[in-house]
DNA sequence: GTCTATGCAAACGTTTTGCAGTGGG
DNA sequence: CCCACTGCAAAACGTTTGCATAGAC
């Protein structure tokens, strides 16, 4: 057995962290590596994936599977949300709130721990109503 | 521009939709691919995943992203439903009716046209319940 | 100095594609 | 006899991993 031993604030995982400060909306692995190559111009592909992960399992970070755009990541610990993708402009945006009654949907004898919405359609903006 | 042409009756798309006939869960590839091969010997990987994509788009099939185990396609036209997936033995499962209010969830100026809702749990059986 | 984290490249699983040949209409 | 469809193999993705070494502590 090998102990887990203590991690290192690295400036990589810093600056893939203040990307995340920076932006409000999920976002894949190409674009945390773009925006953190502005902070760390050698950041590598296999090091943002690496540190997602970590960020991940810490609870720093939440995964968002989404059908359109693969998989994406937000910060965690914000309130109970879902999320709108565009079909137009492919964005994905957070819904407040949650709309959705579990307890009714879960069959008998069935345990729900979770559940996680996708909304389609077209934002304000490409619909020219913002 | 090239005109699409008229679609022939192979036994491969047979074998595969007569896959979709038998299961009433929804699969993936490989489970397609192995299910047909019962009929079709020599069913190719890449002839499946081409007729899967074809039948989606014909609107016969429809294709499901699940955050744990990828992308798994049931048949069309059945009543709005979600699904669920046991984390202790990966299987979806249809649930049938939607407690879920499209209107009270999307912001002002956005379109939806649709959503997929996914929950997360153990069935019936994995809980010694069923 | 130790040992985690990084960069690089190779490996991986899944899906797509180019091509020559098969077979449905 | 066409041309959509198939099988096969290669390519194209997105993601993970092995390894030598840089760098945090």
């Amino acid at each position: 057995m090998k102990k887990p031993g203590m991690q290192r604030n690295t400036t990589q995982r810093s600056a893939i962290q203040k990307v995340f400060g920076r932006q409000d909306h999920p976002m894949g692995v190409g674009e945390v590596l773009r925006a953190g190559r502005r902070t760390v111009r050698s950041l590598n592909q296999a090091t943002v994936y690496r540190n997602l992960k970590l960020l991940v399992d810490e609870g720093w970070l939440r995964r968002i599977n989404t059908p359109e755009s693969g998989t994406l990541y937000e910060r965690a610990g914000k309130e109970h949300h879902h999320h709108f993708q565009c079909r137009t402009c492919d964005q994905v945006f957070e819904l407040s709130g949650c709309a959705l009654n579990e307890k009714k949907s879960t069959p008998p004898g069935f345990l729900t721990e979770g559940h996680e919405v996708f909304f389609f359609g077209t934002c304000a903006e490409c619909r020219g109503t913002g």
